[in-house]
DNA sequence: AATATTGTTCAGCA
DNA sequence: GTGCTGAACAATAT
């Protein structure tokens, strides 16, 4: 968004799912958008902001499928485009989603979003160190990778980074947070940013990670890149959970 | 044809 | 009240 779709005056818009597009009474998504521009840009969490001329905030949450697209010609519209921007210099930006599991929605501030929906920090914020991380997870009872996953407690970590930081740092996904020492707790805070850093590296691209992650062989017959074992997979939190019982134990530490 | 998959929300349990 | 888990949801691939 950042390198084609600033600063260009906005035409109209299509609201093509209704479900993504919820909370719009009276379409006054496009009131709010209409003849603006968008300025800026930041994110939290799994959510894009861009920031419009009049001071309000597009929110952008892609689901598990959903980007963006930016095309002159309309025989270049994405086939699943659940939501689309015409801008005045005769471009378009396409919301593509083929599962419509995302959110578009206004907000005023980002503040005021994260708090609306409750969010923690974000895993990459500068502001979270090893200590605070430390003390957001201190005193749960619930298992490291829900923990990981819940974005109240920290916003941007999904399911499967959460099995990569696991699984680089040695741990199995069902121990219990309280199980874990100050030491290892900081080891997959170190390991967390690492892995966040290479996925945004490689554009989150599975096949662009290095073959020594989890990533590329998260299968039901994947095998461990770094000891050849078999791959295991159990349900957290409703999730599926790959591990290599070998290098981080076939049950969980102190569960 | 049935199952797995993703994140969020919400019901319900401890 | 709080923390936590699991079901439900949509749409697609296998």
């Amino acid at each position: 968004l950042d390198a084609t779709a600033l600063h260009q005056q906005i035409d109209d818009i299509e609201v093509h799912s209704e479900r993504i597009v919820a909370e719009n009474p009276g379409d006054h998504l496009a009131q709010a958008l209409r003849h603006r521009r968008f300025e800026r840009t930041r994110r939290h969490g799994k959510y894009l902001f861009a920031g419009l001329d009049s001071g309000e905030w597009l929110v952008l949450h892609f689901g598990m499928t959903g980007n963006l697209q930016y095309f002159k010609d309309m025989a270049q519209e994405p086939e699943y485009d659940q939501f689309l921007i015409h801008f005045g210099n005769g471009y378009q930006l396409a919301y593509n989603a083929p599962r419509k599991l995302g959110e578009i929605a206004l907000a005023d501030s980002v503040a005021a979003f994260r708090q609306e929906k409750d969010l923690g920090p974000d895993a990459l914020d500068p502001d979270l160190d090893p200590e605070a991380f430390r003390q957001m997870l201190e005193g749960r009872r619930g298992m490291i990778k829900s923990a990981l996953m819940n974005q109240q407690i920290l916003a941007g970590i999904g399911n499967v980074y959460s099995d990569e930081t696991l699984f680089q740092v040695g741990i199995h996904p069902r121990t219990r947070v309280k199980s874990l020492s100050g030491e290892r707790m900081l080891k997959i805070y170190e390991t967390m940013h690492s892995v966040l850093e290479t996925a945004i590296d490689r554009r989150a691209r599975p096949e662009q990670f290095p073959d020594s992650y989890l990533v590329p062989h998260r299968t039901p017959d994947g095998n461990c890149p770094l000891c050849g074992e078999p791959l295991k997979r159990v349900k957290v939190s409703g999730r599926s959970a790959y591990y290599c019982p070998n290098r981080q134990g076939d049950e969980p530490t102190g569960a």
